[in-house]
DNA sequence: TTGAAAGCGATACCAT
DNA sequence: ATGGTATCGCTTTCAA
């Protein structure tokens, strides 16, 4: 484990100083250091394979060009990993490199793990959640410049953007491809009443059936949860009445395999008596199911790249800091993406 | 965003110089500071509410307690997140941090992975991937203390400890649970050919079905693939011969619900007509399934915390690192383990 | 064109 | 008991 080159050892087997290495490796030898020396040190450089310290380089430019990302528990979850992965996509393409530290749902690390980052001096920071809602911003996200991906400021005055998806147009379009495809008795089974993204989504879909001025039933959209047995159960009451529902927009993937499962069970063929959209085109979920889910993907590395680059923007010209992304708003809300496949259908001949 | 204090601005503050802070503030002030002066040290740091730079520390100890953990996709995937989870436990207990980079599955994107870790003078090195594989080890590993978690070294000459589920017992426990429950007709529905999981979980199949004397019929046993339209028609395949299996263990919990599908629509109710057993113990899959799968469990936690120790032991006591774990061995195995729930049961009477 | 020196923030040794 | 100084690795300014 012998240790790395440093720009002094260049400096000798070039048979210079320091001042010429760094000049030179940093791209301002030219009208400073003689060409020959340049092409020495060049070799030197090679020769020992040598990359200058980044901590050192840390420590005395007071920058380091690592976003810091602390997530509630996307690492440790199956979901939303690629607003992550997005984020890093554009971090890298302008020279940063990010690094994730999850608290696994505790919110008291929080601000630890906000305080590691920063004194670690990343040059901004960026919260991801799984899943929309509100956030008690750490107090260090103040101190740099910072984002919120798929949460916002939950505070009286927030300070911090954030980016979001639009669950609104979300929830309507997805009612509204139904409405297309001839459904007039369309159920909603929604997930639970702790987030954000449920009455939202709730509300695109009354738009929807406003518009195309059909009457909302209120018994055929309910608070479902989020898990598969929610689906199954919800499903087998929409389903075994007499008068049952063509169509069941779910507010997620695993909803929607519940609901295929109930179906299932009734001997109800997909999508020829009952269509059904789910939510989120969930990795390796939807696009498997059988029969394939129509769903309502998630802008996931949409929303990530977005939150990127506005804090990106913040970094390099620090003076607008607080209207980041220039229209003075604080919120970016990205649309969802209805994708087709084969559990919707056209209504079923009476 | 005024600058943090600095050591510099607590000695002047308390009217001492800079050693006098950094001994008494890490200490070892008794015997070498008058306790007054001590006093005084520590509520002016406290006024301040000074805390070290970190990465001037790291300079100067050669050393930053973070744990880097760089993985093929275990952010990004539904996938394994808990192995990372397990891992931060035990750092964290030991007074580490972990900072993660994914790599999404772009193997050239490892070895910079590892630099920038490096560069950044991590304490030590693990790579974590998603499904068991062999790993072409990025080269930097090799020199700090590193481990591997659910991979292992693909080079003819292993250096580095690795910590793997083991699959045989797994594959074999699952059989032997439906053996045990009076099935004799049992198929397995493996994954894909590129894992190398997949060979052991038929191997531990085997090794049940002989050791029960019962012959293994060859049609019985065949790679599916990894997903719910896998399992879907594989199952669709056994199910509608004339003379069906009993009971399915499937490679993954995806197959299960996929087989779970077929069973519904071909009007076998399980457990009753037919038992199905799943691998993984997805989060909010297995669980959650109607009726709730019997499923292998990985042990990912335990995988991770594993591994940690391990990476651990050798940075604090590097003498021993080629053999860690002080038995001499590369390899730590961790048993799976069987969660019985509802998708299992006796044998259907004739 | 070159190299010496200061400084980023902290620690540890060595005089005093 | 105390404070001055070298050191970690690098960049930048300034004088020669």
């Amino acid at each position: 484990m012998q240790r790395k080159a440093t720009a002094l050892d260049v400096a000798k087997r070039a048979g210079v100083s320091r001042s010429a290495v760094s000049l030179v490796l940093n791209g301002r030898g030219d009208g400073n250091v003689a060409k020959e020396s340049q092409d020495r040190i060049r070799q030197a450089a090679a020769d020992l394979n040598y990359s200058p310290n980044a901590i050192a380089l840390s420590l005395r430019n007071q920058r380091t060009r690592v976003i810091g990302i602390v997530s509630d528990e996307v690492v440790v979850s199956p979901f939303d990993g690629n607003i992550i992965g997005g984020a890093d996509d554009v971090a890298r393409a302008h020279g940063f490199v990010t690094v994730v530290m999850d608290t696994e749902r505790d919110a008291s690390r929080d601000e630890s793990a906000v305080e590691t980052l920063l004194d670690r001096q990343v040059d901004g920071l960026m919260y991801v959640t799984v899943g929309l809602k509100p956030l008690d911003v750490p107090h260090g996200m103040l101190r740099v410049p910072s984002v919120l991906a798929n949460c916002f400021d939950n505070s009286p005055t927030p300070q911090l953007h954030h980016v979001i998806p639009d669950e609104v147009s979300g929830g309507r379009e997805a009612t509204e491809h139904l409405l297309q495809l001839g459904h007039r008795d369309i159920a909603f089974l929604a997930g639970a009443a702790t987030s954000p993204a449920v009455p939202l989504r709730i509300v695109g879909h009354r738009e929807a059936m406003a518009k195309a001025a059909i009457p909302v039933r209120e018994d055929r959209v309910f608070m479902a949860g989020w898990d598969i047995n929610d689906g199954f159960h919800g499903a087998m009451g929409l389903l075994s009445a007499s008068e049952r529902p063509t169509a069941i927009v779910c507010a997620n993937d695993r909803l929607a395999v519940g609901v295929a499962l109930a179906a299932a069970r009734l001997g109800l063929a997909v999508p020829r008596d009952l269509s059904i959209i789910g939510y989120d085109d969930e990795f390796r979920i939807a696009a498997t199911m059988v029969p394939a889910l129509t769903t309502m993907a998630l802008p996931l590395r949409e929303m990530g790249a977005a939150a990127m680059s506005m804090l990106l923007e913040q970094i390099e010209d620090p003076v607008q800091r607080p209207t980041a992304g220039g229209n003075g708003h604080l919120e970016t809300m990205v649309p969802c993406r209805l994708v087709v496949r084969e559990s919707t259908g056209p209504i079923p001949a009476r």
